[in-house]
DNA sequence: TCTTGACCTTGAGTTAACTCCAAGTAGTAC
DNA sequence: GTACTACTTGGAGTTAACTCAAGGTCAAGA
């Protein structure tokens, strides 16, 4: 795992030079160290650290919490607590979501199966298809 | 389950009237039928079809996505499969969704138990947080 | 009669999270 | 020296999904 640039990092893990740019604008990501030509390089930590980000992402996480938490990082131990207890928030907000997408995907099998039965058929009305999609 | 109006369903599911009436004016919801004095009431069928949206939108469907299986709606029989398809292809990326979530809240979860068991602890920087924090 | 409150309309404003643009530089290839 | 490519910057533009504001109607109650 060696040093990478901006679009090799933006290859591995399918995000945007310009995502990255701006999550570094924004303090997600730290200063990123330069080549002494001025271009960016990413090392093991940050590479960690942006795949992390990339992960919570992916299941929406604000950008603005993940900006505390990086905040907090970089004022050292005074803020182990509430790190904590921000990560515990974002976990309940996760698991809150899941339970939500659970009963998304029940409706969604459930109306598949009446039209696979045929059950639901030609000019149905909102109406009439509620009754049916109401289980 | 009598007629209601529109903060009697706001209240109901949850939403606000202003977005009852943005959703009717896209097409999610159709035309609202309306007492004399020009107020619009929802009826049963209405009901279970906001329902529906209030639960799909809760896990973050795409209003484009209900508009365009509304509409499908109304054009009557000829687009059975074209809804059908919909609603299959709506499914697969909630189950994608749900497998991010369950990848973000299992990480989540490791963090958070570094973090109990005091293996995070004073002055860790990025990097050295990344080196636990990456299992 | 006056006021309050719930509703209406049209159209504009907001927010999050990118995403793109223009103009410039640094390094390599011929 | 001239392309060409990969980067740089600051700032503007985009998209989805609301959300609000201004001004108007109407019925019920003091």
């Amino acid at each position: 795992m060696a040093n990478l640039t901006i679009t090799e990092v933006s290859k591995k893990y399918n995000i945007k030079p310009d995502t990255l740019r701006y999550y570094e604008r924004i303090g997600l990501i730290p200063k990123v160290p330069r080549q002494s030509n001025g271009n960016r390089y990413y090392n093991e930590g940050l590479q960690g650290w942006i795949e992390m980000i990339v992960c919570l992402r992916h299941s929406d996480v604000p950008v603005e919490k993940l900006v505390d938490y990086a905040e907090m990082l970089n004022q050292g131990d005074s803020t182990l607590d509430a790190r904590e207890e921000l990560l515990k928030e974002q976990l309940a907000e996760l698991e809150q979501r899941k339970s939500n997408l659970n009963r998304s995907i029940k409706r969604l099998k459930h109306k598949i199966s009446l039209y696979d039965s045929g059950e639901i058929k030609k000019g149905k009305s909102y109406f009439e298809e509620y009754k049916i999609m109401d289980d």
